[in-house]
RNA sequence: CGCGGAGUAGAGCAACCCGGUAGCUCGUCGGGCUCAUAACCCGGAGGUUGCAGGUUCAAAUCCUGUCUCCGCAACCA
């Protein structure tokens, strides 16, 4: 059945390093979608990828001491080893390094040029020599470099920019006129009143501060910034280029939607579409911001060995689990939040007690009552409508639910159908009719009707669980697997025999295997932590030592810092009979009341800095005694302005 | 008053736009069943919807105020 094409594209990964598990959400999310619209019979394109260009990638491969092409080839090989390790059925994998990419961004980059869209100017900042970086006013600290507090001067740079304020109107009408086009609603009104309405600032597209990107053809000072670079992925891919482009870009382009996180909705809704406008091609159809997918109450870390990849919890719980732990808990509008108790607590009721034990014991009653053979439903009655009725909706809900991404909602309306069916079980009672020969037709009725469902379950399943999908049909010895074979309750040819049952999920035992995560994360942390303490700290001289002044001095007064969550004032007696004002980072372990009259150590030498509008002169001494728990050392005894060495 | 999001049963969420008996999943307690993976089915307990006002015949839902939490921004000298 031909429906038309559907192209649909995640946002290319940064490979700046491999992605955990939150970051792979997004490309299951784009699979579950892309492979619905195939088993419906669009003609599908599925883009992903990766974004492999910029500064950051220059640093971290010196870092690393390679070059930054090593660099990204290692790290989107990782990516794409979880894209395929998530059994994800991207048409097209691409990476801003390819070559063609890379040609036909120079020329998108040079018609925009050439046709007075994009123009050579400066860029004003202020520029602090030492770190060679730019800053806006307000990242200022106290008119000084956030990095290392010295003076910054206004100093111009040579960039391109791109005429945003030329397409503004335009764009702003193509927002209200469709509707559809920023999803979800929310996001629209956010990204009108706060960016567009107040007016476009032309987009600066190249830099000259790094090596690591396109080059722009024409000025070889310059390379692309990622703008220009990362988004034109979507269209490059396919084949498009300014002299004419492929069929393949004919057939597709533009997008059905562009699946992408919250974050980078601006880039998406704003700078692409008038990169589009400049171009003269059209504008994806719909552009949807998805929420993210936290973890528990802790932000993952590798130094608490808390980092969950998505390859390592698949080799633990298997692939469709994991990919059915991504959609199902992925709330649709709020940030999503996982932990290892809450996969385990779904894996277990969902999977291991509603579907698969559904699977297993029907199959098993085909086999024990009737030798497998699937028999002629001769026999119905009123419950059976109740079953059937239940089938439909799920269809219709599985497709209401995809249609509006809220992925949650479609899993859930399966599962609720495989609880319905467990029901049906319960109200039929089988094993009963089994000992009466004259329900013999009633027994085979129900039996049909229960993997008729299953067969509709195992359907709509497979965009979400494809192997599971695959499975139950295996299992079934059945291939009546098409969308179309759902459009009527009784598909399932009586006849055929299925086969023998073998669990689709095994229950997990909870206890042992948080226990044993956990004995795997000491280990990862312990690991990390030997690495830090070998890399740790360089050595220093007696001399570098004695550069530090510390000295002994009274917590006299001491005040919160408004304006700062952290911050506390305090005012030091250091001996010299004139005031020492130090700001401390404090604030959440201490309340002024339990520091005033204590002695401290304070670093007197210290260059002053302000700090949320406060003049800080030294610094405090404290100790780390773990992950966010401070403390401030005190000493006794010892009087106001004493050296410490 | 920097921007934004959120506060609903023990936990996680839905209903909020477009007021009308507060619903789902997990857990818990009791019962049932035995085909099945200690699974499945039924029932109970558990919420004055953060707090205080207002509008209304009627407020989780609309309005005002207030408290708390979480992101981002600024800041841990």
């Amino acid at each position: 059945m031909e429906k038309g094409k559907f192209y649909i594209t995640t946002a290319i990964a940064y490979t700046s390093r491999k992605p955990h598990i939150g970051n792979s959400y997004e490309i299951v999310l784009t699979d579950a979608i892309a492979r619905y619209k195939r088993l419906q019979g669009y003609d599908v394109f599925f883009l992903t990828g990766t974004d492999e260009h910029g500064q950051k990638i220059e640093e971290y491969a010196k870092q690393a001491g390679v070059t930054p092409k090593q660099y990204v080839d290692k790290v989107a090989g990782e990516i794409k080893g979880i894209c395929d390790t998530l059994n994800t059925t991207y048409d097209k994998f691409i990476r801003t390094t390819d070559d063609y990419h890379e040609k036909t961004v120079q020329k998108i980059f040079k018609k925009l040029y050439d046709q007075g869209d994009i123009y050579k100017s400066e860029y004003e900042g202020l520029y602090c020599t030492p770190c060679e970086s730019f800053w806006t006013e307000s990242q200022l600290v106290d008119g000084k470099c956030p990095d290392c507090g010295r003076e910054v001067k206004k100093a111009k740079e040579e960039a391109y920019f791109l005429r945003l304020s030329k397409y503004q109107k335009q764009l702003e009408e193509y927002i209200e006129q469709n509707d559809n086009f920023i999803y979800p609603e929310s996001r629209k009104k956010e990204m009108l009143n706060n960016f567009i309405k107040p007016g476009l600032q032309d987009l600066c597209v190249s830099r000259t501060s790094f090596k690591w990107g396109i080059p722009v053809t024409f000025d070889d000072k310059h390379v692309i910034y990622v703008w220009i670079d990362a988004l034109s992925n979507y269209i490059t891919a396919l084949g498009y280029d300014p002299d004419g482009s492929s069929e393949q870009y004919k057939k597709y382009w533009p997008a059905d939607v562009h699946i992408i996180g919250k974050d980078i909705v601006r880039f998406h809704t704003i700078y692409w579409p008038i990169m589009l406008m400049a171009l003269g091609e059209p504008l994806p159809k719909q552009v949807y911001g998805h929420p993210w997918l936290l973890f528990g109450d802790d932000k993952m870390s590798k130094s608490r060995g808390n980092v969950i990849y998505a390859d390592d919890l698949v080799k633990l719980l298997g692939v469709d689990a994991v990919r059915y732990y991504l959609l199902a808990e992925m709330p649709h509008a709020n940030d999503g939040s996982i932990t290892y108790k809450t996969i385990i607590e779904r894996y277990n009721s969902d999977l291991a007690n509603t579907l698969g034990n559904l699977v297993n014991r029907t199959i098993a009653m085909s086999g024990k009552y009737f030798g497998g053979t699937v028999m002629e439903p001769v026999c119905e009655e009123e419950v059976d409508n109740e079953l059937k009725t239940a089938a439909k909706s799920m269809v219709e809900n599985v497709d209401k639910y995809i249609n509006s991404y809220r992925m949650a909602d479609a899993v859930e309306a399966v599962m609720s159908f495989a609880k319905r069916c467990n029901k049906y079980i319960d109200e039929t009672t089988p094993w009963a009719l089994a000992k009466d020969e004259s329900k013999k037709g009633r027994l085979g009725t129900v039996l049909y009707n229960l993997l008729e469902s299953i067969r509709f379950i195992a359907v709509l399943l497979s965009p979400f669980m494809p192997d599971t999908s695959k499975a139950i049909f295996e299992q079934m010895n059945c291939n009546v697997n098409s969308y179309d074979s759902l459009s009527s309750f009784g598909a399932l040819k009586p006849g055929s025999v299925v086969g023998t049952p073998t669990p689709l999920f095994a229950r997990i035992d909870s206890e042992k295997m948080l226990a044993e995560i956990e004995e795997a994360q000491k280990k990862a942390a312990a690991n990390e932590k030997t690495i830090e303490e070998i890399e740790g700290v360089a050595k220093i001289g007696i001399d570098d030592f004695a550069k530090v002044d510390l000295r002994v001095a009274e917590i006299k007064d001491c005040v919160p810092v408004k304006r700062a969550k952290k911050l506390l004032q305090l005012t030091l007696d250091d001996g010299t009979g004139k005031d020492r004002t130090v700001a401390s980072g404090i604030a959440q372990w201490y309340k002024p009341e339990q520091l005033i009259g204590k002695k401290v150590i304070v670093v007197s030498n210290l260059k002053p800095a302000t700090l949320c509008g406060v003049e800080s002169c030294g610094m405090i001494l404290a100790a780390d005694c773990a992950e966010n728990d401070v403390k401030v050392v005190f000493v006794d005894g010892m009087p106001n302005g004493a050296k410490v060495r």
